[in-house]
DNA sequence: CAGTCCATGTCAAAATATTGACATGAGTCC
DNA sequence: GGACTCATGTCAATATTTTGACATGGACTG
């Protein structure tokens, strides 16, 4: 018989899975006594970093569709934590920035985002990190349709 | 200034989501043909390990609510994939068991998975294989509420 | 035995996300 | 310029998931 009978313990994509699991609970409880959502973080922190984002480009960033990111936004737009023209400036895409309150809000938020990710590595040592997050990223390029290698 | 400011890219959440996401967009790809979602395949893949186990178990291992999980289970039941007892046997809970189908249906699904799974691990070296899966086992347990230090 | 606690399964409602479709602006190729 | 393609934003409909609540059966405790 073929072995593909690891039990689901074993396996790397169910121990992504688990990680993934976990750590989304800590941010979770984490920043609910700030009246934010995972989601709701992630958009703070990407728009900050880089400010004039479109929201097709968040939505990438965040691993969701343009549609449920633009609930997301329009959440932080009604907060008053980002900004965003009603209209386009060049072309079709809506520049998102993040207001002062927003800036104040999502440095709050990622300082707690950080002490929960410190944790989480804290057992690891610094090559340990490294070689972790390597392997994380050469498991993302490894399932990235850059297939058709071609003859 | 407190520098908890290092781009996305470079943090260990940040790369577990992603490889989190290409992963789960790899494997519903290879599930579609089959009618099959992730969801779908993971509770074929848990039942087929663990024959009569608990829907509240079926959940937990799938890091889901159990009311979300029935809705899958309902499904996979309409499409004699598996069975459940309508009344409990012994205790409150309902025991789930593959049908004959849906250990057909599971070896195939988890064939195509092995694949991925295999696919996405292959530029690692073994030694490099078992110390992504420790250092993604470390993490979820550096997370798990085992807190509560006590004084 | 009564009382308490805990886990399970389920219902209903609400939040969240995806799919499909469409219009619009920009770039490209002829 | 005209036709094409492509990315963006948005609307509507659907699917999926979570939250909150409740009843039931078993275990544990007094």
């Amino acid at each position: 018989m073929s072995p593909p009978h690891p039990p689901v313990e074993a396996r790397v994509g169910y121990a992504l899975k688990r990680a993934q699991a976990a750590l989304r609970a800590a941010m979770d409880d984490a920043l609910r006594p700030l009246g934010l959502t995972v989601a709701q973080y992630a958009c703070l922190q990407l728009i900050g970093e880089r400010p004039g984002v479109s929201g097709s480009e968040l939505a990438r960033g965040m691993f969701v569709s343009r549609q449920s990111l633009n609930v997301v936004l329009r959440g932080l737009q009604e907060r008053e934590l980002v900004h965003r023209p009603s209209t386009a400036p060049q072309a079709r895409s809506l520049p998102a920035e993040l207001t002062p309150a927003g800036r104040r809000l999502a440095r709050r938020a990622d300082a707690l985002v950080a002490d929960i990710e410190a944790q989480m590595i804290a057992v690891l040592s610094a090559r340990q990190r490294s070689q972790l997050l390597a392997g994380l990223t050469a498991c993302t390029e490894a399932l990235s349709n850059d297939a058709a290698w071609k003859p």
